[in-house]
DNA sequence: ACCGTACTCGCACTCGATGCAAGTTTGCAC
DNA sequence: GTGCAAACTTGCATCGAGTGCGAGTACGGT
């Protein structure tokens, strides 16, 4: 299985991690050194300034072996799996019985692991923010992990009401809530360069619940 | 200025063209045939499998030239502006004095032009699409396109509405359409190869409204 | 007929990405 | 420990997208 990054190989679905093991260690170490050049490399002289060449030197690594571990330049910038979307997973699973499919995202997008995300803030999610806004491939990239979660999360929605959602409608639902936000986010951060977490929440928060009862009442 | 495409030097907001000339129409033929080999070849051989020299070529055109003519490989496939943004501003424009701002976004939905679009069958849509969900670069480009597309829309409905839509909100708003329209889509058009376009649309304003009537009495 | 400009196009080059075929290291038996 | 297989790293060669440059060609206006 040559070509494919090997960490592709490694699911790991639940962990039934007694030890990880000296080789998987070494590994992760790698990889976090190449996250942590990328980051260095990216914010010192720009995203197009920086190969990947680059970035391996820098973290001391052969140029091949970075496309072992990320399969393109853009995938260095998203480590971690996103962790809202596990979220919204979970939030579906665990709905309260009278729960509405709306109540459900409404719920979750209150949820406290989705409301103090570090996603919008902290050192290399601003960098990283930064750069979905003005390198194209890498915003490509993002909006391709948006529709991605968008699928899963319809996929959950619609098996946890099976009869009142046919798999199109739960598509459509989602997609307006998930449509609505990031739509709110992008105009929020447009002219930003440091943005107040708190502040973009509580507006965030706002404009979406402004945009639902818009729909509401018209 | 080269190594950007010509075409954006030529925007022609409104056609005030008494003759295309003969340059502009060399130009059009030339840039003409690249679609068509694009599209023959692409059909044939498949995406990757086709280099730009291999369109070029095939289109009796020097390679250099293709990229003077679409900035990437990518844009063979969107050779015409998006008809539906324009239609959705021209309907915001051309809003009746009474409606609120959702209104004007389901009317817009509903215009014959969006209705009767030819983007989701015809022949060479039909090629489009089935890149766009198979093909990564052709995928993140039509969603950056789809996104900056809300934006425009967004705008334009922040200027007609500026009293009770700000910025964030028209964004959010016009989010949530457009999400609701592009999951409903991406769901309905999941395993089909060749849907039937009248069974889309009413599928599709069915899904719509459903997930707005979910929104309004949750 | 003349000239400026718009466009074409070949050439050389950079960079992201991949196949291949060694090497090297780790995990696991015995 | 010894030995072996699998996991991983790495250099090399190669391909294709995309760009700067500079020379050539054709159109458009005078």
């Amino acid at each position: 299985m040559p070509s494919v990054p090997y960490s592709s190989r490694v699911p790991s679905p639940t962990p039934p991690e007694p030890r990880p093991g000296l080789r998987e260690r070494k590994r992760a170490r790698t990889r976090r050194a190449l996250v942590e050049a990328a980051t260095e490399l990216f914010t010192r002289n720009g995203y197009d300034a920086t190969t990947v060449a680059d970035i391996a030197a820098a973290a001391d690594i052969g140029t091949r072996t970075f496309f072992s571990h990320f399969a393109s330049k853009e995938e260095v910038l998203f480590p971690e799996a996103d962790e809202r979307v596990s979220v919204a997973i979970r939030s579906i699973d665990e709905r309260a019985p009278d729960d509405r499919p709306a109540d459900v995202l409404v719920k979750a997008l209150a949820h406290p692991a989705i409301v103090a995300s570090d996603d919008l803030v902290g050192p290399r999610a601003a960098l990283r923010m930064q750069l979905i806004r003005t390198v194209p491939a890498v915003r490509g990239r993002a909006l391709q992990m948006q529709q991605d979660a968008q699928r899963e999360i319809a996929r959950h929605l619609h098996a946890a009401y099976p009869d009142e959602l046919d798999a199109v409608d739960a598509a459509a639902l989602v997609g307006a809530f998930t449509g609505a936000v990031g739509g709110a986010l992008d105009a929020l951060l447009d002219g930003e360069d440091t943005p107040d977490p708190a502040q973009v929440r509580e507006r965030l928060s706002r404009a979406v619940g402004a945009a639902l009862a818009v729909l509401r009442d018209r």
